[in-house]
DNA sequence: CTAAATAGGACTAAAATAGTCCTCTTTTAT
DNA sequence: ATAAAAGAGGACTATTTTAGTCCTATTTAG
C-alpha cells in the first residue's frame, strides 16, 4: 500500500543519474549502462519525464538528456505525478467521479484529505533530498504532536 | 499513485457501520445493505478485518461481527495494513527482497523512509477521525516548516 | 434438528502495469 | 549530401494485481 509504481522508483533514479551527468546531454543508452535498466525502459521513461518538463532533450547525434531545472527544485511530487499521471488515493477523490455510495458514504474526504497532506510533505522533498543516503526525512505532526521520524532499527515497516 | 486499493476504501466503510452499531454483533448481511456493498464483497473483507484482529465475530444464529476496539483504537493504518497486507513503497524496501540495482541504486533508502514517515503518520489517524466530516488532518512538516493542508477550495490535488 | 451465521479457500474476470518494438523526425559529422 | 546518432510517438503484448464470486464446512441459538 501507499505504494510508488516500479517505474517510478526507476524514474527516481534515472533523474540521479542525470542530475550527476550535470549539464551535458546524456543519451538514453549510457543513461542505461550506468543504471543497469534495459534501454527500452529506460527510453520510456525519458519520455514521459520529458512530457512533464523535468527534463530537456536534444535530438540528434551528441544529443540525449538532461536535468530540466536544479535537483533541488525536483519534487517527489513532481516524479510521482510524472510518471503516475493523475491517479488519486481512492476512487471518488476524481474530480468527476460518479461515487456510487455517495449519499451513504460517511467516511467523508478523509482519505482524500489525507491524500492531500502527503502530497504537500512530497512535495517539499527534492530529488537531492532523496538522493542523499541519510536524507532528512520530513517530520509529520498530529494534532499537534510532533512524530519523530528518524527512528531507525525497524528494518520492516509493516 | 499513493493509492489505496477499493478494498480498503470499502473496509473503512465497514468499520465506520460496525462502529455505529455499537455493542451488538451485526452481521455481513445486514452491513451490506447498510453500505450498499454486494455480500460476498463484504463477507471477503469482514473476514480480513477479523484476521486482522480489528473485529471479532460470533458465529451461529445471531451472530456477527463487531469492532474489537474502539474506534478511538483502530488507526488508518491498522486498516491499511489488514487490507493489504505487507506492501511496501518500493519494491526493495521488502525485507527479503533481491534488489538487482543494489550495487547501482543511488537514491539508497529514501523512498522507504519516507515510507515510513507516511505510516507513522497513518497510525496516529484514528477511525473515529476518518468518521469525523471535518476530521483533523495530520499536519505536516518538513526542515521545521509546519505546511498546513488545511487549505480548502482546492477539488483536484493533481 | 434446523436455520442463521461465520471460516476458509478456490476460482474467474477485469484492470493496471511493465516492458518491447516499430517507424518517423531531427541533428551532427563527414 | 548523406549517413549515423539520437529522440518522439505510439501501438502492442505479457504479466501481475485486484476485485469480486462461489462453494463447502463449521458453529451456535432456539
Amino acid at each position: 500500500m501507499l505504494r510508488i509504481s516500479r517505474l517510478t522508483d526507476y524514474g527516481t533514479l534515472v533523474l540521479a543519474q542525470l542530475s550527476r551527468e550535470g549539464d551535458r546531454p546524456t543519451s538514453a543508452a549510457d543513461v542505461a549502462s550506468a543504471t543497469g535498466i534495459a534501454l527500452p525502459t529506460i527510453s520510456k521513461l525519458l519520455k514521459l519525464l520529458a512530457k512533464a518538463k523535468l527534463v530537456t532533450s536534444t535530438r540528434g547525434a551528441q544529443g540525449g538528456y538532461r536535468l530540466a531545472r536544479a535537483a533541488e527544485d525536483i519534487s517527489a511530487a513532481d516524479i510521482i505525478d510524472a510518471l503516475e499521471g493523475p491517479v488519486h488515493i481512492t476512487e471518488c477523490s476524481a474530480d468527476d467521479s460518479q461515487c456510487d455510495f455517495e449519499t451513504i458514504c460517511n467516511v467523508g474526504n478523509a482519505w482524500q484529505r489525507i491524500n492531500v497532506a502527503i502530497r504537500r510533505a512530497l512535495g517539499d522533498i527534492s530529488l537531492s533530498d532523496l538522493q542523499r543516503t541519510s536524507a532528512p526525512v520530513p517530520k509529520f505532526e498530529f494534532a499537534g504532536l510532533p512524530v519523530n521520524v528518524e527512528t531507525r532499527g525497524q528494518k520492516n515497516v509493516d
